[in-house]
DNA sequence: AACTTGCACAACCGCGGGGTA
DNA sequence: CTACCCCGCGGTTGTGCAAGT
């Protein structure tokens, strides 16, 4: 396991949010030399990144089919079944979601399904009395980490009522991937 | 108008598995 | 057979923005 980076080069390395720059040059190196082996790739590619940080900002947000922003209510639907299926299976899920990334999935899930899920589950606890203390804890607590203790129509009914993706995607303050791709199409090649 | 709180998203970290020398 | 390296996954944290008070 890589709990030693064998780079004695740690200075280098940065961290944080990736800028314009950053992204365009890994855009630029992907398109001409194809993905490879991630830690040569950020050298060869001459960012001071790590390459699992170029690998997860490739695949998260700059890989050309990634959709972003407004997840459709059959995508809802389908994460809330495959998470019923399978838990917190992220990656298996995304593969059923088509430029949808693992990561975009989970933060979803986390913000806005599971919080529901735990209104809904509260809410039910308090209208059916305390005859069961104990249970409603536990109920609580199988929505907190559903992974494979829950069944997978056992959703709350007014799940389908929780206001989907109200921002429409207004994220774009700078600048989108159309135009890093156009950019990318201008700088390169 | 200023401050506080909550939400959504992007990115990092640690761990485990698989492949290769 | 063992050690090392890289990749991928899931969990967690940090940051910016918006809404509410």
């Amino acid at each position: 396991m890589d709990k030693k980076p064998c780079n004695s080069q740690d200075a280098e390395v940065r961290k944080g949010p990736w800028t314009l720059e950053e992204d365009l040059i890994l855009i630029n190196y992907i398109a001409n030399h194809g993905e490879g082996v991630w830690n040569s790739l950020a050298k060869s590619a001459g960012l001071k990144r790590t390459g699992k940080s170029c690998r997860l900002r490739w695949l998260n947000y700059l890989r050309p089919d990634v959709r972003r922003g407004n997840i459709t209510d059959e995508e809802q639907q389908l994460i809330m079944e495959l998470h019923a299926k399978w838990g917190n299976r992220w990656s298996k899920i995304a593969k059923h979601l088509p430029g949808r990334t693992d990561n975009e999935i989970k933060n979803f899930w986390r913000t806005r399904i599971q919080k529901h899920i735990k209104h809904a589950e509260t809410f039910t606890a308090q209208s059916s009395d305390q005859t069961h203390d104990q249970a409603t804890t536990s109920q609580v607590m199988g929505a907190a980490h559903v992974a494979d203790s829950y069944s997978p129509p056992s959703y709350p009914a007014n799940l389908e009522a929780f206001p989907g993706p109200s921002s429409a995607e207004s994220s774009d303050n700078f600048w989108t991937m159309e135009d890093i791709w156009s950019m990318q199409l201008l700088n390169g090649d």
